[in-house]
DNA sequence: GACTGAACGTACCATTTCGTACATTATGAA
DNA sequence: TTCATAATGTACGAAATGGTACGTTCAGTC
């Protein structure tokens, strides 16, 4: 007796053990479902069916549904913070890096619209999971440092006003550009208005982006 | 044989018919759940047990699930939208207009929570119940003209830069305005900062209305 | 008072959905 | 080879959940 069997197709099939293999699967199936359609509303045996596995390799790696959540939320996070990579705005003048920096995180909200619904997702829950997750924080620590650097370059240079903080700065730029993706429907639907449109996505990219310099830069330097 | 029974408690109980309370006590309770739950996460045995009617009577006022959730959003647009009163701006100098227009939308923002939940969840389903509802639409059609008015008064005096949209503007009001409950708790929590903290909304309603200001008034009118 | 349609209560059903019991196979160590 | 443990497949169970069948009561009209 051999230790594989023959399926029905004819084919040999013969188990292969491939542990990352599976978890990997389900995780990305898994942050699909529950960024599509929130945690309730996403589907165990659904998330099984997407996948190559079982329902059965779900809890047995990942426990529960709201486990599998908290880790497709993480996931979430080191993505797009993976993706992130370097800018290399110090070899660029204050208002020119502070300029690219805005941009960057603006076009960067727009790439990931998946991460972004997890987070206001997230934020439905009254951040019950992310709570729990030291990894996110960690994550996530240092992702003001760079604005903070721009800031005080310009400050050096006398371009920036004083009296601001990097936190707050940092606080502007996320609330517009998670804004643009976040609200994209009730907002195009209200105004009648396709925010979606490529130009009006470019439109809003360059108020962003200008909103932002005229807020940091001393007014003087700002041509009407 | 009288019409009315009496109850396990002793009380006399008689039925009484009141189709409006019946609905409105409906709606008040959906309205509380949806915002907590979202459409997946909230039960209808659960609206019905925090009703002081039946489950019967959500599906004979409200056909089913879905509905009932329209008939909620659509209550939640009505109620922001009749909180709003009059702002009485025209008295004002166009840059206090402005001023106290962001302030107060930053504000009416804070004390709508339920409400920013709603769209939230609306925009998690990609706006597809939003899209079916006229009322909706028509109830926000002149939320813009306020803006509008100030504006071109500010353009007038020649205190404002020229070239700007109202209804762009607009949008990026309510980002910042919208952003400031939207996503309190996953900020807080990732840059470990209190941002419901009075202190902290303070200094964010104040940096939201100075970026606004300078973005719109001409620069060589804002001191450092 | 008789009649009618709207308003309401109770009990129930069918399905969905999370989770598990149980058996089997793979894989590496001794 | 043997053995232990990790990995996997199949089938099923119990509770939750949206929705309904069926009957009763209220309130206005003639």
């Amino acid at each position: 007796m051999t230790t594989h069997k023959v399926a029905a197709n004819g084919k040999e099939r013969t188990r292969k053990n491939d542990p990352v293999r599976v978890q990997a699967d389900i995780m990305r199936v898994a942050t699909r479902e529950f960024s599509e359609k929130g945690l309730s509303g996403a589907r165990i045996d659904e998330i099984a069916e997407k996948t190559k596995t079982s329902k059965r390799m779900i809890y047995y790696y990942f426990k529960d549904k709201e486990t599998l959540y908290l880790k497709a939320l993480e996931r979430s996070y080191q993505q797009v913070r993976q993706q992130e990579g370097e800018l290399e705005l110090d070899h660029l003048e204050p208002i020119q890096a502070l300029s690219k920096l805005v941009a960057f995180t603006f076009e960067h909200h727009i790439k990931n619209p998946d991460f972004i619904r997890m987070v206001m997702i997230e934020n439905i829950h009254h951040g019950r999971f992310i709570e729990q997750s030291e990894l996110i924080q960690s994550l996530n620590a240092g992702a003001v440092d760079e604005l903070q650097k721009v800031y005080r370059r310009g400050l050096e240079t006398g371009q920036f006003r004083p009296g601001l903080e990097a936190l707050e700065l940092h606080w502007l730029i996320s609330a517009l550009s998670f804004f643009n993706v976040s609200n994209r429907y009730t907002f195009s639907r209200i105004f009648n208005w396709d925010q979606n449109a490529a130009s009006n996505q470019e439109k809003l990219a360059s108020h962003v982006i200008d909103m932002v310099l005229r807020y940091v830069v001393k007014p003087e330097l700002m041509a009407d």
